[in-house]
DNA sequence: TGACATCCTGAGGGTGCCTCAGATTAAATG
DNA sequence: CATTTAATCTGAGGCACCCTCAGGATGTCA
């Protein structure tokens, strides 16, 4: 709402450094194991550090979820622009989407915070979405110009896919793992047959 | 975990039914404008009773919106049997997906309650979303007979589907809409196109 | 009118969130 | 090395919510 969104930045002091890192991989190690409600005093004790110092860093849950979760998005990215000029776009396209999922699916409750930061600027995570948006938009208009996805689909749509798919999959991780399937289902539904 | 899901049920003596009926009432109101995770502490005082009085009736969040819920998943149910022996059965199945979705997302939070119902017993809709998951899986071979749907999607495959939509529903809630054009992407993807 | 099972109350202990005034300490400077 | 300064750290404390339970209140039935 305020326009402008914290994004954690590593500090300049060595022991701020120290504890910066220790703070994220603390994170890390909860998100997976909780999910991104996980209990921030428990992420500072266990990094060794006193709750004010968790908040000096990373003054909301969402930037410290951004932090934790930037690398893996990046690499996300990069990856698009690596397949961008891939003899077959539908495969490209489809290659990228299973990694999307797996990386929106990396611990309970991040799809949730991704999806809303897609669209609502002034979150921390906002900006990485955009780049993600763009680098999906580019895969999907290349398997749309080699005629191997229905013409009709938005970047937007397919987007709403992908984090159908990967909340359907942190649903199911528990139990049954009816995700992939989620997944296949959805890409066969948008691909046109080759004649 | 322990077997005995705990379910609801009205209370004997006049002052319990009043109270009873009041919480649910203003649960009702809290879950649609909060969402599911709205103060139990809150409802309570909206309903004028003592937050002991809440818990003596609804000894769990999940138990209190399953009572805010059975009625509109009841409805479903018979929807859904109404619908059986329709003469489009693809129309039949379309018409109850939508209205699924309505229900799944009646207010945030509860897709994901149900969800994880769907599969685990012990939890107080597990019997509600079985009876769902029956009269869909119904309307879906009805459809597949026909040979309107693919015939190698499966029921639970189909509430994968649904969950997916009402969680993406859920979320664009607040801003754009981009809902409905969700579960028409899906159904457009299980049909077969008619010959 | 009892008598009793049902129901209600709200204080209290527990957890988590977040802030802030004061204590520390890394690092730059002379 | 001593001093200074700005960055960093600490953890008590106020707030909100969760859930329980012992004791009081009350409707119901005979």
């Amino acid at each position: 709402m305020d326009g402008k969104p914290y994004i954690a930045q590593r500090p300049k002091r060595a022991d701020g450094r120290r504890n910066y890192d220790a703070i994220l991989a603390a994170a890390r190690k909860a998100f997976e194991s909780t999910g991104a409600d996980a209990s921030l005093e428990d992420i500072a004790s266990q990094a060794g550090v006193a709750i004010g110092t968790l908040y000096r860093h990373f003054p909301t849950r969402a930037s410290l979820v951004e932090a934790a979760t930037r690398d893996g998005l990046e690499n996300l990215v990069s990856h698009a622009e690596r397949l961008s000029g891939a003899p077959d776009p539908l495969d490209a396209l489809t290659a990228w989407m299973r990694e999307a999922v797996a990386h929106f699916s990396t611990f309970r409750g991040l799809v949730g915070i991704l999806a809303r930061s897609m669209y609502d600027e002034g979150t921390p995570s906002h900006t990485m979405c955009n780049a993600m948006h763009r680098s999906g938009a580019d895969l999907l208009r290349a398997a749309q110009a080699a005629g191997s996805v229905r013409p009709d689909l938005t970047p937007d749509e397919l987007f709403d896919l992908l984090s159908g798919a990967a909340w359907v999959r942190e649903q199911a991780a528990g139990g049954r793992d009816g995700s992939p399937r989620f997944l296949r289902l959805v890409l066969e539904g948008i691909t046109i047959p080759r004649a």
